[in-house]
DNA sequence: GCAATATAAGTTGCACACAATTTAATTGTG
DNA sequence: CACAATTAAATTGTGTGCAACTTATATTGC
């Protein structure tokens, strides 16, 4: 009975749910373990790696608002306010009020801050060091991905 | 001029720093989506999405000491110390101390904790429900994402 | 046998995430 | 124009994650 172990007559085995068969634990624990790596690389530049996320859509369009950079990043104003905060005290962005309509708050890039995108230029490189995997690989890895978030959040 | 934006005038974009190349932002947000579709299957049996991974690692395993469970899930003492105090609290598993080794804390299963893995079975399905992809594709995803984690933590 | 070392779990402090609520400002409707 | 409904951001409270450290116990070296 070199097959037999102690689960199997004891309890059912239900595939499903297997720790290793979920695709929600593979994204979860892969997912903090890329942000383990990052946070090594934003060290040095002074950033969390949800404060780098910022900083990527910010240097793609300056003077976003809250809610977009929200819609951008998934994220809402719960998780965004206190962090854009503390982005401010480091001097790294502005957070200025809309004068058309005072709810709004846009969020602008300092000089600090701009000049930080030719540190941050190395952070990926350094990422595609560890990860090893081909360009083509990768890119069709994070298409998929992007592809299972669309069919969760739709 | 037709393929001219107002970005190209001013900076030159580096496509290893746009939000939407970045495989750790597709992991991030797809894992933090997979997150909030689990919440809502796993509130009617008084788990958190973590206490979930917990009750899956015991139910394939019951006793498990703290440092394994945190071996199987990537995570240290820090997080499932506390995690673990509140499954305790909710009845769900006793922290019982090795007898042998008094340092060690087994994580077992109580009766109530036991009987949630009939009631979870139906997770997984709301789940593909949801996600509506073939389990050829999902398989093959899962296994190229969990691929890529051992990359990073090797 | 016992001091030095190592190991397991727990603690502390900080930064997210997010549901639920609140505050302040704007818009739509009659 | 008044005022209900809507919207944007902020606040509150809970639960992670994790680095750094502490505490308690066990092991190792000599």
């Amino acid at each position: 009975m070199s097959s037999t172990n102690a689960h199997s007559t004891l309890t059912k085995i239900n595939p499903a749910l297997l720790l290793d068969n979920q695709l929600c634990f593979a994204l979860y624990s892969t997912s903090l373990a890329m942000t383990k790596l990052y946070k090594s690389l934003l060290v040095p530049l002074g950033l969390t790696y949800p404060q780098y996320l910022v900083m990527l859509v910010l240097w793609e369009r300056d003077g976003m608002m809250v809610s977009e950079l929200g819609e951008r990043l998934y994220l809402d104003s719960g998780t965004l306010t206190p962090l854009l905060k503390r982005m401010e005290t480091a001097s790294l962005i502005a957070r200025v009020r809309d004068v058309a309509d005072e709810r709004r708050v846009h969020i602008t890039l300092t000089a600090a801050g701009r000049k930080l995108k030719g540190l941050a230029a190395e952070v990926p490189l350094c990422v595609a060091r560890t990860v090893k995997g081909s360009l083509p690989e990768l890119t069709q890895l994070t298409q998929q991905v992007q592809g299972l978030r669309q069919r969760l959040l739709e």
